[in-house]
DNA sequence: GTACAGCGTTTCATATAGCGAGACGGAAGG
DNA sequence: CCTTCCGTCTCGCTATATGAAACGCTGTAC
């Protein structure tokens, strides 16, 4: 009878699992350890349960309390789950060596990325230009938005519903430099634009002073699974390289890497 | 009357959560994506409990579908969740600069770990020495034993109870190479002569070919949360090396972070 | 072509597991 | 000293997650 209690999300629940998602995000996102009550305040959940809940993380090692005091913060285990997605996707092993390849020959800057749930770019490597850093989770793991990145763009152009509006939308098109596309035409425009010429371009649109050329990967099925692109400074970035030798070079390694996964050559869209 | 639900774990108990994550730790172990009956077999739930389990951690990002098939594997949430617990690590944002100077210094590699809930090293950070070699298979959010690394033991040599005597219980006190401690007894004196020396060494007892010297990270409190390693192949570390210049450099750059991280510098043990 | 086996999905009645109001004790602060 | 705020614990209720069984589908065997 009383308030029809919000019929949250997707269609199957255990409840107990998306009330421990939430809290973990909270803490997740938090910059600072937190201490129960705070969390209990953001999950609007009463104390008793947050209480339990976070122990149980903890047993778990999804969390784990700072020694000393009372507040939580991720646990060791996250980093082991990471990890384990890392190893386990096979776009990420078969496309290693052809992004190293790249890597070397332009000594720039190269990514592989996904695009999560959100529309939001996920980096799954990452290797740096100049010096052999490692293959760390370094800024993998972090997410950019699609719509001003030139893997965003990439990813977002293989959707078959209509990105651009969604994101629209939700008002995230926000202004990220002088050259970032905010409206939602001129950004399915561009994904078409992307769609036939088979790369993506980010122009400045993200960071100032950051050229890239993206392309996309795709599966035995057809489907595209991840994006690569090789990025760089402005000054190290011309038009005609950007969009000659360096673009042709990005689709080839997409394009080798979708053969690894089983993918045939041809280009035929659906 | 029929089998008493084993009390499992810990004290607190949100079955939802403790059994999602037994789900989560089985997919995350399994070499290739997991069907719903795979995972109902292995985890002894029944099926509509685990179908209705996966379908909410596929909701919050933990675990994804590969397309097209009914097969789950770990989701893009993993990684997000394994980098902010990365970011938010305190003792490894204070430890990279030191870590980096000291990989720069000897050009070998550097680790930085933790211990986890079972006695394991957790490795948190690696930074690869001038040759990436490829003997060493550590990587970030790996686990290996803690009795046969220079920085497991360096890091069990730091707690109160007797590690030694629990890892013998359970049987862990594998033969990893011909060096390799497994005997109860000799561990616990090793513990202490690493305790006296102030840090810790591995002659080949994990890895033919790898030797090393760790060295304890504290916190404020004087509670040792971490641990560092400077490994590399035999040949190039001898005896005099390993124990003499190498252990002092491991040992100040320790005292360094543990500097930061607000430690006193008294060695005063409790 | 029909029967079968195995799978993912759905239903539904049931008991139980998780829930939250509130009480408790200890610590910090005025 | 009294007050406040926090983490922890108790307990009775009911909404919750549960699993037996049924369903429909797909691929395989015969």
């Amino acid at each position: 009878m009383s308030p029809p209690p919000k019929a949250e999300g997707g269609a199957y629940t255990v409840r107990a699992i998306s009330r421990a998602a939430q809290v973990l995000g909270l803490i997740q996102h938090s910059s600072a350890p937190m201490a129960l009550n705070q969390v209990v305040k953001l999950s609007e959940l009463s104390k008793p349960t947050v209480f339990r809940m976070l122990r149980n993380l903890e047993d778990v090692g999804l969390v784990e309390r700072v020694p000393g005091t009372d507040a939580y913060r991720l646990g060791l285990r996250c980093v082991a789950l990471g990890q384990a997605y890392l190893e386990q996707a096979d776009y990420r092993r078969e496309a290693l060596p052809i992004l190293e390849s790249l890597r070397d020959r332009y000594s720039e800057t190269v990514h592989l990325a996904v695009l999560d749930t959100e529309l939001r770019v996920v980096y799954v490597e990452k290797l740096e230009g100049k010096h052999a850093v490692g293959i760390m989770m370094s800024r993998v793991g972090r997410s950019a938005p699609s719509y001003c990145t030139g893997l965003g763009k990439a990813l977002l152009s293989s959707l078959d519903d209509d990105p651009a509006a969604r994101l629209a939308a939700r008002g995230e098109l926000v202004r990220k430099t002088d050259n970032t596309i905010c409206d939602a035409d001129q950004l399915r425009s561009e994904l078409a634009a992307i769609r036939a010429r088979g790369f993506s371009l980010d122009l400045e649109e993200h960071e100032t002073g950051v050229r890239c050329v993206a392309a996309n990967v795709q599966d035995a099925s057809g489907a595209v699974v991840a994006a690569i692109s090789v990025a760089g400074p402005v000054q190290r970035m011309p038009h005609k390289l950007l969009t000659g030798e360096l673009a042709e070079a990005t689709v080839a390694a997409a394009r080798g890497i979708s053969r690894r996964l089983g993918a045939v050559d041809h280009k035929a869209p659906s």
